[in-house]
DNA sequence: TAAAAATACTCCATAGGTATTTTAT
DNA sequence: ATAAAATACCTATGGAGTATTTTTA
């Protein structure tokens, strides 16, 4: 799996316009195109209904939205700390790791649960 | 970034070995040390020490591995979750909502804190 | 009929392989 | 001297662009 194509999904899933959502990422929508229904086949499984003028996101479509946000924002802060530990941003070890968990907790405040849409 | 340089930088993690690593993935080694190099000057920060017989992973290339188990893992319930939602694998909408989050504690029950090596 | 997504095709960037060199013990 | 990683070089896979067709409202 290539995190390119989480990008693109999330920013698809954010649109619900493949058109919109190629410009945002500065590209051009064929290939955007391509990667979702690549994605879909992978998955085996259909992410968009395209079935009515404007596209809704599945069921499935809205499990990966919510998985791909938090990854996105993982992968996100796991480069910042590991740029800030390999830079040496001062102070003892000790205390860059305190850092780092500070902003990993930041990052990941609403990472609680995702799907707090059920009440069961 | 690519999650393929990831799954690369944790075999060379784990294994501490170039040509072991690249077995494992299933690859010729020259590729995969350029996987590796081409990251660390992505990150502009060394993740290995390659001046003794046997590899080390930095402090920083510890900060990654740490963060790298957890997204692959994350990156791995997303795709069930997302396959077993889409194949509408029985029972009600919210019934299919509560098995995801049963497993997606369970994907993410040693996710609470990474570096917990600190006594802060 | 118009707006948007899908397809056809072409091109290029980059990942990967093989052969070889460098390095370190 | 040997084992392992780095470099050089080549090939090929697949990602991206343009032009066009299909679809649906």
């Amino acid at each position: 799996m290539e995190c390119r194509r989480l990008t693109y999904f999330l920013a698809v899933a954010e649109e619900l316009h493949f058109g919109r959502a190629a410009t945002r990422l500065d590209m051009a929508q064929p290939p955007l195109s391509r990667q979702i229904a690549s994605l879909e086949e992978d998955l085996g499984v259909k992410l968009f209904d395209r079935s009515r003028s404007q596209i809704r996101l599945t069921q499935a479509g809205l499990v990966l939205q919510d998985h791909t946000r938090q990854i996105l924002e993982r992968l996100d802060s796991a480069f910042r700390d590991t740029r800030s530990v390999g830079s040496g941003g001062g102070g003892t070890y000790q205390n860059r790791l305190r850092r780092i968990r500070v902003s990993w907790r930041a990052a990941n405040a609403n990472t609680i649960l995702p799907l707090t849409l059920s009440g069961s």
